[in-house]
DNA sequence: ATTTTTTTTGCAACGAAGTTGCGTTTATGT
DNA sequence: ACATAAACGCAACTTCGTTGCAAAAAAAAT
């Protein structure tokens, strides 16, 4: 685990810090999405706000996560799976977000469905988020 | 237009005011979605800050407008075209967000498609957002 | 292994966004 | 017109996110 994550800091360019080791681990041991608070909780304070802010902001830009777009103003973030890279980013999967545990999820296997849109509008980027009841509460 | 939006407002249980009455006239004249600081512009700071978070919430509540949930912790809010009653919102419509203008428009003759989830999932409510370029703007 | 250079961190200060309590004003129903 | 109820504006406060800068840590060079 320990070897694992230096290795994916360091492939993304990255220097490997005992903060990014540690946000990087929570995202790789949870199996859903992370808010800033949950990770401001999960570390126990030891780090500053503004430096899991910049980790995020880190990690974002260099594709080893990606946002969650919520109705509620709360950003969430989860590990990217698929190939992406700085810059260009490919996860094309619906998200899900259980209304009972308030646990949003990657739900990889499940693509977003291609839509015709109006003529003249140009898609880059579509999300879909679903909420309801996830597995494990039903 | 002035009687239009009085009858909106009483046939929805809201004692029509000052605030109301302008920022109902806002959303019913604005082809596109409303952020709280675009109704703070438009109004010209005319109502308080408060009153505005307050209308906003009066209006959701009663299922005269709805939210569209974006990546960027910016929620935007339109009117509600279908039979949404308090509670219960019923717009399964797609929203689309251009880059270039900004503008966030209800695609209302876009419906979202039906989606099949992974076992055990029971979905609620879908929403779906697509960002690219808009007609006006290509 | 040391030193130099670069990057990251924590702190402080700040500004924006959102919430709450409360007294005053305004709307509604009789 | 009057009583009651609802909404408003203001102030105070909390939470969230950003920026500049000096100290600390990591990476690169020697
Ligand atoms: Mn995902
Ligand atoms: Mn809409
Ligand atoms: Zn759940
Ligand atoms: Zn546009």
């Amino acid at each position: 685990m320990e070897a694992q994550i230096d290795t994916i800091l360091k492939s993304n360019h990255l220097s490997v810090t005992g903060g990014r080791r540690k946000i990087l681990e929570l995202f790789l041991s949870n199996p859903g999405a992370l808010s800033h608070s949950d990770i401001e909780k999960k570390t126990e304070e030891k780090f500053d706000r503004v430096t899991v802010y910049r980790t995020l902001q880190a990690f974002l830009e260099k594709g080893l996560i990606h946002t969650i777009p919520t109705a509620d103003n709360s950003i969430r973030y989860a590990l990217c799976k698929d190939n992406c890279s700085a810059g260009h980013h490919q996860d094309n999967h619906v998200h899900f977000i259980c209304s009972q545990c308030g646990s949003t999820l990657c739900l990889d296997e499940t693509t977003i469905p291609s839509i015709r849109l109006p003529k003249g509008f140009v898609a880059a980027r579509v999300e879909m988020v679903v909420n309801g009841v996830c597995k494990n509460c039903k």
